[in-house]
DNA sequence: TCCTATAGTTGTAAAGCACAACTGTGCACT
DNA sequence: AGTGCACAGTTGTGCTTTACAACTATAGGA
């Protein structure tokens, strides 16, 4: 695609085609079911954040999402609505909140860890040995390259012009 | 995140956290600028795909990215506004657009593959030969079992019903 | 007491998408 | 020809996820 001219060392296409492949074919966004349960990709993420660190405030989630802090109080107002988190002033400071996974949503992240496991291990099941150790050996690399980019806070794109073409 | 008690020889922590890597970090979802140009995820697929195979039908381009004829049809409709693409009717059978892209789509499709070769580029320096080879591989394997999965076609998830909770 | 900083909320709007119902075209079969 | 069906693409509509701006509420000084 758009160039086939350059080195060849660099596989460019497989990074593009996979991307293809997870945000089509694996669905990345738009909410699906995990292990039965209707979740949003912010959701999963979330719901995983909570798992990992007991109590956080809505600020401190909203850091860990990336996402801006008016989207994670409705993101959690939803998660409190469906019954996963419960949402306690701090009582030694009552503008924070302290989110806390409720049991159900312990469930809730089970059930959908679960099925995250399960997919990988599907997946994984296609390759062979060299292939996932590589798999495992490149991600492992990627992910510290990619977290040690300029962060460049993308914030919103400015709304197209009416006309602007380009 | 999730379950720390399973057996460990499967790296899940690597793929989820490479996602949310992606997801945020990346910015994966919301069109950001790709070579100075403002392009969604979708244009930047379309323009791979017709940079690849000249010209395409708009169902066929709709196949190829997974959307909806609907949703390709304005897609396309914005494309050509941008003068990217020429959309004429194949006169063989006038059902049918004959999709193709214009000198400045060739351009755009330039700019915005140069511009993730070299964000690609860019993070394969920070990786290791090992790591390089691995996720070369690795990658390969994965977009092989991802394309051989039952793509249970996604569709769109039904909209919450008014107090639904779960 | 008043001023300011900070945590979270609410109003609003954009983008991307799917579904359903529509229009327009071609084709086959009577 | 006439009728009907299949199929490509369009349009109306509404949902979801998101950011930004302006707001409220709490806290901590000066």
């Amino acid at each position: 695609m758009y160039d086939t001219t350059h080195g060849g060392a660099f596989p460019d296409d497989e990074l593009r085609g996979l991307l293809k492949l997870l945000v089509r074919t694996g669905g990345l966004l738009e909410p699906h079911d995990y292990g039965g349960l209707r979740v949003s990709l912010s959701e999963v993420f979330a719901l995983g954040e909570l798992a990992d660190s007991g109590t956080l405030s809505q600020g401190e989630l909203a850091t860990r999402l990336s996402l801006e802090k008016s989207t994670v109080s409705r993101l959690a107002a939803g998660m409190e609505r469906r019954g996963w988190l419960s949402r306690e002033r701090d009582p030694a400071n009552r503008r924070f909140y302290r989110l806390r996974l409720t049991p159900d949503g312990w469930t809730a992240a089970e059930r959908v860890g679960a099925d995250l496991r399960t997919t990988h291990a599907a997946l994984f099941e296609g390759l062979t040995a060299d292939e996932r150790a590589g798999l495992t050996l490149g991600l492992t690399g990627l992910a510290r390259a990619l977290q040690g980019r300029d962060h460049a806070g993308r914030g919103r794109v400015p709304p197209h012009l009416p006309g602007d073409v380009s």
